[in-house]
DNA sequence: TCCGCTGACACGTTTGAATCGC
DNA sequence: AGCGATTCAAACGTGTCAGCGG
């Protein structure tokens, strides 16, 4: 039942020290499965929309993945960005997406790094793992370290499996990329699509409360309520008779109400979501079009992977045919190449965070699960717990990588084995947004020093 | 006027501390 | 005293919707 894809090819990030650990001829079998390939399948044949709010918000259905083909023994850090779809902005109109211009600047770059990172290989096989905490925000200025996305626009998250003792080995470390075409998104800060809501509502456990059985009547009764205090509100301070107030409300509130009931069957036409099966985004998912893109990246990629996997062809192609006019630039371009999985050699950057000055010695406090593995002088699971801050911030030593890692677990922890930035762990705004050196991702896998790898941010390539 | 965004709200789930019984 | 099961309240996550503002 599970998507999954297996690594196709494998090589180490650059041209640096051998990946530490075993052969990477052993890692061949990595595979990297969506679980719930099915509910994320439905969301999809609608358009799937993630609500992004300004505390930030978890994203549902939730990313979660199988590992398998991992090495017991060594250690794994896991890793989700969110790569933009294309370069536009996208409206809602007349029951359809529709292209709304070019896509605004591209966010402060973010990726989410799971809180068991790292962990060995036999950790991440035992469960599945769930990014459930992930959460989506639209403020650029966001200080808990949630991915930040513009509304209206496409994205889709990336996983990156990187074999590394911790974070500050990484950089030396093989490490893989997958990306599922059903988890592509629309981001919003309301829903759009009622199906999408009524899939949400069906689906997610917190909005059992919206679901039409048993609390249609309390919620009815609420919008009421909410009704006459706003008619107060804007009545009182107009100076007007309460008395008038009240008749007006009587008048309004059951008509709304009467008309909400009448919605119902509209509401109940999302029943037939499965039937209706489509997607606005269609094929153009296949073809990625990334026109923004900038010039000279197919070159970046020479010692990464990504195994995006496609759907299966008894999926995406109706969808295909569905939206085949889908006003979605991308749908008119290229060709679908469902049914087989694709390695895409996608341009990026592979850098990542690295502090020379780590102390191996400093004693552990955890370890993740039962491990036959040996000794392992490794940080506690949840000193590298939350986000990668991609920005990047003067330091005041020479040679560090001021990457920031947001902690939603414990932030002061989750810095403590850094030389970074200090109490600059959450940098003033600007930092968030001017210093992403888009230059970076041009440049990718020659460096000579570690100083000279601090201009560059994790993973900058899918900031574009 | 339109439309995207925001915040307050009710409802349900999750979590963890307190309590109880063995 | 220690452990597991149960209870309960606070915290959290959710969609709704009126109002705001560009």
């Amino acid at each position: 039942l599970n998507r999954s894809c297996s690594l196709l090819d494998l090589k180490p990030n650059f041209s640096g020290p051998p990946p530490a650990g075993p052969d990477p001829y052993l890692q061949g079998n990595i595979r990297l499965t969506l679980e719930d390939p099915d509910l994320w399948k439905t969301f999809h044949g609608i358009g799937t929309e993630m609500i992004i709010t300004k505390p930030g918000r978890r994203m549902f259905p939730h990313c979660k993945v199988n590992l398998s083909g991992l090495i017991p023994c060594a250690k794994y850090i896991l890793l989700v960005d969110m790569v933009p779809e294309d370069g536009f902005r996208y409206k809602w109109n007349k029951e359809k997406w529709e292209v709304a211009g070019k896509a605004e600047p591209q966010p402060p770059c973010r990726t989410y790094l799971h809180p068991d990172s790292p962990a060995p290989g036999s950790h991440w096989m035992k469960q599945s793992v769930s990014f459930l905490k992930l959460k989506l925000t639209n403020n650029t200025l966001d200080q808990h370290g949630h991915i930040i996305l513009h509304s209206m626009h496409r994205y889709h998250p990336r996983f990156h499996l990187v074999q590394a003792d911790d974070l500050f080995s990484v950089r030396w470390s093989v490490f893989q990329t997958f990306s599922f075409p059903e988890t592509s998104f629309t981001a919003v800060t309301a829903y759009q699509n009622t199906k999408i809501t009524k899939l949400k509502i069906d689906h997610n456990p917190f909005a059992k409360g919206f679901r039409e059985e048993g609390t249609n009547k309390k919620r009815a009764h609420f919008r009421v309520e909410r009704k006459l205090t706003a008619k107060c509100k804007s009545h009182l301070k107009n100076n007007i008779s309460l008395f008038f107030v009240l008749s007006d409300f009587c008048r309004s509130s059951y008509e709304g109400y009467d008309a909400e009931e009448g919605d119902l069957p509209k509401r109940k036409e999302g029943d037939t979501v499965k039937e209706e099966r489509y997607s606005p985004w269609a094929a153009e998912r296949e073809h990625s079009v990334r026109t923004e893109s900038p010039a000279g990246a197919d070159h970046r990629d020479m010692y990464n992977t990504e195994q995006l996997v496609p759907a299966p062809a008894s999926y995406q192609p109706y969808r295909f045919h569905e939206y085949g006019k889908s006003p979605s630039p991308s749908s008119s371009v290229g060709s679908s190449s469902s049914g087989s999985i694709r390695s895409s050699f996608e341009s990026r950057v592979p850098d990542v965070a690295t502090v020379p000055d780590h102390d191996s010695s400093k004693p552990r406090t955890q370890e993740v699960g039962p491990s036959s593995c040996g000794p392992q002088h490794l940080p506690a699971p949840q000193d590298y717990t939350g986000v990668l801050n991609m920005s990047m911030t003067p330091t005041n030593k020479p040679g560090v990588i001021s990457h920031h890692i947001y902690s939603p677990y414990g932030a002061e922890q989750s810095l403590g084995q850094w030389n970074g930035p200090g109490p600059a762990q959450y940098p003033p705004p600007h930092h968030l947004t001017a210093e992403y050196p888009t230059q970076a991702v041009h440049h990718g896998y020659h460096h000579g020093n570690v100083a000279e790898w601090s201009q560059y941010p994790l993973f900058s390539y899918s900031c574009w």
